[in-house]
DNA sequence: CGTTGCGTTGAGTACCATCAACTGGGGTGG
DNA sequence: CCACCCCAGTTGATGGTACTCAACGCAACG
């Protein structure tokens, strides 16, 4: 049950997400072969709920997740605690680390998790050098800033209702993407205590909500599966209101 | 008082926000003399509560504010809208322009204003050829996500005080490095109106924290015009409680 | 079989929203 | 010059959403 801690190579040959986001851009550059094996990269893996990253870290390297979940947070003086963004196997823990020498966050696994550690002057010469890597990485920033664009949104100016509704459906669209959902069936490994980190709201809160939307036939929960059987009611309720 | 909407070249030579950020290092690259010129610029102004931007643009430029305020937002069907970040004089409308062909928010202008567009293509390819353009534009997009990260924090877990209370110490940051803060005394343009879209909150309750802050003796708000009298108090509030 | 972690439920409360009336300054027109 | 309006802000009354505190159920696990 332990994960690994020794230094290894990443299995990007076999890798499922190596077709995606900043990890294709750095395999499939044309010049040279298989020119992310140049860089000094090593793969390691986490347990659930350990911290992967905190902003005291100032090593030469940025992190790829590979696979389980992982999520930026920040963090007050008195533990209170905001999610900034969930992170799914091929993202980057932020296309930030490419560009700066340390993130303002700390990153945590949520499940058991396997990353891919990448030195940050290599890879910054491949965004230097090819166009590709460089509009992969662009591509990266602009998803993560429209993302935590929108959660500004939800935690500014929207109800309970709509941003847990909200999350569930950010989810599940993260899911179609990588994965299948079939007959609105995914995993889902979150705890009330992040769902309440994400939204802003108190695990206790999270709670009543979750039980409304079940009681409602909206959503259904069962041993870390959610079922959305009600998908539209769930967009009515999470875009507007 | 009407603002010119002419196609001016901007007076980048006399500027006096030139020196900052990523003007600076679009003008004072190695190579070539006045470089910006190049770049097919115009040079226009808008007066108070004009839009400046909106996601349905596509135009082929980037804008730089070069004088006055202006916020980036995001709105709701219903209305309810929320300020994604502030913009000073050398503020990209966000570095994310550069980069991709769409923001996903409006930017509108707080004060009158003058600003400055440039053709994307140009300055991606200065982007792509100069590393000391593409380090400043790496640089923004750090400063923009690390604000971002902040105001989730802000919105997700702190009180109308503590919200208020930094939102105050954010501006006087930015002024103080790029103007003159003294006594505690600096503009401040903002309505409370804008202070609620910042911070989540409704006016009326803005108005009410406003006061005790003002009944405390830790601000005093006159003609636009905002002093801080108690800088070591606004702080507790502001960063933890 | 006790423990631990997670979720649920109830009761009471605080914070902030909503609605509404009112104030005061600045601009405008008569 | 004054009447008027409009906008921004203030203040009071009331209510609802979400928080806090606390007890309890339940499953997993050692």
């Amino acid at each position: 049950m332990k994960a690994s801690r020794s230094a290894l190579l990443p299995p990007c040959a076999t890798c499922s997400v190596r077709q995606f986001g900043f990890c294709d851009a750095l395999h499939g550059a044309g010049g040279e072969e298989a020119p992310i094996e140049v860089v000094g990269m090593s793969y390691e893996g986490r347990r659930a709920n350990q911290i992967l990253y905190e902003p005291g870290y100032d090593g030469p390297d940025v992190f790829v997740l590979c696979h389980g979940w992982a999520y930026q947070f920040r963090r007050l003086a008195d533990g209170r605690r905001q999610i900034l963004s969930l992170l799914l196997p091929g993202d980057l823990f932020s296309p930030r680390s490419v560009l700066a020498d340390r993130l303002g966050f700390s990153v945590q696994a949520l499940t058991e998790v396997r990353f891919t550690r990448m030195d940050r002057e290599n890879v910054r010469r491949r965004v230097q050098s090819e166009s590709r890597v460089l509009e992969a990485l662009a591509g990266e920033c602009a998803d993560e800033m429209r993302g935590k664009d929108e959660l500004l949104l939800n935690l500014g100016r929207r109800s309970a209702e709509e941003r847990i509704a909200y999350l569930i459906l950010r989810v599940m669209e993260r899911f179609a993407t990588r994965n299948v959902v079939r007959e609105g069936r995914f995993p889902w490994p979150l705890r009330q205590q992040h769902i309440a980190d994400f939204t802003g709201l108190t695990p206790v809160h999270v709670s009543r909500v979750m039980s409304e939307f079940r009681k409602a036939g909206i959503i259904e929960l069962s041993k870390s599966v959610l079922t959305v059987l009600d998908e539209a009611r769930l967009q009515a309720i999470g875009q507007l209101r």
